[in-house]
DNA sequence: CCCCATGGTGTTTTT
DNA sequence: CACCATGGGG
């Protein structure tokens, strides 16, 4: 028997004992929610709930698996099978596969991917033949954006763009146009992309009694993980699976929200009692995750926020060693540094338990570059999946059209590759084949040797479904030469790729069920034996909900951290904050910011001085503790008390732990800061070219930078602003309130 | 109509 | 580095 009240904290004790009702657990970073939830499954289950009737929604698939093998290790191995866990999009699939006929459709859908719905959004474009030639036409990913954010935001287009593409305002008309033909041309093509799996789970559930009632007798108990991350359409969804008084549990951190630029809506946790009326709210606000020094910085993040739920996390942890603010001189030796940090830490925990987080993919080439000299074993997350890569998309075309052979954009891929064949006569062909125009086909296969067998292969791959591994393996032999020519260059990885899509293949029964699942959330690549011992890279975005005893952040400057993006507007930068404080807040014990003081710029092929980003200008000082890299690659304390020195990595590569054959480096002269890196080490702006629109020079007013001083007109609509505290930036005039 | 070469441009986060 | 427009040769 599980001894719930020793195990738990009353307040875990309480959300996981919860009876019937609604409930919303507002669950601090590291606060125990994960624990909570599977203990309230494993409580559910002893209290005789099948596992069938519950439904659990996590933000990926790995997190429910996590939560599921955790809970059943409680009630013993067998008590949780038949439990329904995944994402939101897995789950809408999963049951619109179910009911394709409440759609309009004939057949469970295909679903488009990203890269899809954008290629299909340039297409439909040319097709209208809207911006031609035009270069500041928005490009296919903008666009797919501007869409994708209206639906989920549930606002006019037009609204949202006013919000936050100001200047592609008067491409408008045009970007709804393409909306309106892409709507049209996904229902030709019976494909569905992300958005609609959830709008068109909703529709089934509100307009189809037979599959609601179903839904609502099978899951008596809905949990809800990660719920301040939701959209507005999924916190419906979830009231339609459990009914106004139903059983549902929505566990979530307001201060952990980073998905509003998908849509996600803190408002759901805000008004989730207005939702479901006189639901209980439990607050975990212990934390038993980081030590107090960490704390102590996350707090001072959390108080820089413009709003939310003023929670201050506390711990009974004792102290270990403060934060450090480590400052480099580029982001190439900011990688150096980080690795010898790994290899002063791998001393200390296993390589398992480090992790490097960032904002973006590429910010992490530098540190890959140097982990790969030294042979260090990593993982990365984030950044360009395998699903994504373009040999494995060419095997899951042809599969694609054995399930639906209207599937446009997998013809498009499948066709375009064929010599001979490009855009133009694609689409004459795949019009020819719905049509039945038998001889229009004859005729371009007549010339088209190759052709002819493509289409011949497809008819028959088609006509002898089997399992999804004995088809891809048909699609393999056919394909490989193809692929092996076009891919030359790194075959035998890409080879591996595809073995690998294989063995993934072979285990599912269902060709609908593996090509949705490769698009929802891609499996878990590698299954190298060296797994368990990997260092982990990550976006911080996929660090969500994860921890590792030390964290190191880079390129905490601006631009990088927070996000270029982010500038314009002030609620995308109180989201970048919160992005910091889910990255520190994945530290047990030790956790290290980099700030390089100069990034490499491809554009200008050279290094440039960078600001040290607004979050960490703002920390008290205090939490954390300073350290400098000095010119001979070192790096020394740098804010007084003892100064200690690392040996700089060494050369050869050699497993990690065998540090400190380089030897110390002289002590460099405390006290004094680096070379700020303020505006005036930036090169001056350029000088003597085209004199563009004159533009108000003086004084104007930015809403999160405050007043500036205008330098120079950059382009037709920006200026060049010099904010006291914040520096050069270079801004839309539309943004600004000139004096 | 297709294919390839060229050069200019912009680079987030995820289901 | 990927994407897009463009232009010349097949």
């Amino acid at each position: 028997m599980i001894d719930f009240a020793r195990d738990l904290n009353p307040a875990q004790y309480e959300a996981a004992t919860h009876g019937d009702g609604p409930v919303l657990v507002v669950a601090g970073a590291g606060s125990g929610k994960t624990r909570t939830i599977v203990y309230r499954l494993a409580h559910l289950v002893s209290r005789g709930t099948p596992p069938q009737a519950i439904l659990l929604l996590t933000f990926t698939r790995k997190a429910a698996q996590e939560m599921q093998q955790r809970a059943a290790r409680l009630v013993g191995a067998t008590g949780l099978a038949g439990l329904t866990g995944g994402t939101f999009h897995g789950f809408a699939y999963a049951t619109l596969r179910r009911h394709p006929a409440a759609l309009g459709l004939s057949q469970a859908p295909t679903i488009l991917d990203q890269a899809d719905a954008e290629n299909a959004l340039r297409d439909l474009r040319d097709e209208l033949g809207l911006g031609k030639g035009d270069r500041s036409f928005p490009k296919k990913n903008t666009i797919l954006g501007l869409i994708s954010k209206a639906r989920n935001k549930e606002r006019e287009l037009a609204e949202v763009m006013r919000d936050e593409a100001f200047h592609l305002l008067r491409y408008e008309d045009e970007i709804g146009q393409i909306a309106r033909a892409y709507t049209g041309f996904k229902r030709k093509h019976g494909l569905v992309d992300y958005d609609d799996l959830l709008f068109h789970l909703e529709t089934l559930l509100r307009d189809h009694e037979p599959a609601r009632e179903a839904a609502r007798r099978r899951f008596r108990h809905v949990m809800v993980d990660e719920y301040q991350d939701t959209n507005l359409v999924q916190a419906r969804l979830v009231r339609l699976l459990a009914g106004e008084a139903g059983n549902v549990m929505a566990v979530g951190d307001d201060a952990q929200s980073i998905y509003a630029f998908r849509g996600a809506d803190v408002r759901n946790i805000l008004s989730f009692q207005q939702m479901f009326p006189g639901a209980r709210l439990i607050r975990l606000e212990r934390n038993y995750r980081s030590t107090q020094p960490i704390l102590d910085l996350t707090n001072a993040l959390l108080e820089q926020a413009e709003q939310g739920i003023r929670k201050r996390l506390y711990t009974e942890r004792e102290d270990g060693p403060k934060p450090r603010l480590v400052r480099t001189l580029s982001d190439r030796s900011q990688a150096q540094a980080v690795v010898a940090r790994i290899m002063e830490l791998s001393g200390r925990h296993p390589l398992a338990e480090i992790a490097v987080l960032f904002r973006a993919g590429y910010h992490a080439f530098p540190v890959e570059v140097a982990l790969n000299r030294l042979g260090i074993k990593y993982r990365k997350y984030g950044g360009i999946r395998f699903s994504e890569a373009a040999h494995i998309r060419d095997a899951l075309a042809f599969l694609r059209l054995a399930q639906n052979p209207a599937d446009l954009p997998a013809f498009k891929r499948v066709l375009e590759r064929v010599r001979g064949v490009g855009p133009k006569s694609c689409a004459k062909l795949y019009d020819a084949l719905l049509r039945g125009d038998a001889k229009a086909v004859a005729k371009a296969c007549a010339r088209n040797k190759e052709l002819e067998e493509t289409l011949h292969f497809l008819d028959g791959l088609r006509a002898a479904p089997g399992a999804p591994a004995a088809l891809l393996a048909r699609v393999l032999d056919f394909a490989r030469p193809g692929m092996e020519k076009e891919y030359a260059d790194d075959w035998p990885r890409r080879q591996a790729g595809l073995e690998q899509l294989g063995r993934i293949a072979s285990g599912y029964a269902d060709l609908d069920a593996f090509l949705a699942d490769l698009c929802l959330e891609s499996p878990d690549e590698g299954g190298d034996e060296d797994d368990g011992q990997a260092l982990t890279l990550s976006t911080v975005h996929s660090a969500k909900g994860l921890e590792w005893s030390a964290v190191c952040i880079i390129d905490l400057v601006q631009d990088r951290f927070p996000s270029r993006h982010a500038l314009t507007r002030a609620e995308d930068l109180e989201e970048e904050r919160r992005l910091l404080y889910v990255a520190c807040t994945r530290a047990r014990e030790e956790l290290a910011l980099f700030v390089p003081a100069t990034i490499y710029n491809q554009q200008s092929g050279s290094s440039e001085p960078a600001l040290d980003s607004p979050f960490i200008a703002a920390l008290p000082p205090g939490v954390t503790e300073a350290w400098r890299e000095s010119y001979t690659g070192g790096l020394a304390r740098t804010d007084g008390g003892d100064v200690a020195y690392l040996p700089a990595p060494p050369r050869e590569p050699g497993p990690a732990g065998s540090a400190g054959a380089s030897g110390t480096l002289p002590p460099e002269d405390g006290g004094d800061q680096r070379p700020a890196s303020g505006p005036e080490l930036r090169p001056p702006a350029p000088t003597g070219g085209p004199t563009l629109t004159p533009t108000r020079l003086g004084y104007c007013r930015h809403k999160i930078f405050g007043r500036g001083k205008v330098v120079a007109a950059v382009s037709e609509g920006k200026v060049r602003v010099n904010f006291p505290g914040f520096g050069l930036k270079v801004i839309l005039s539309d943004f600004l309130e000139f004096e």
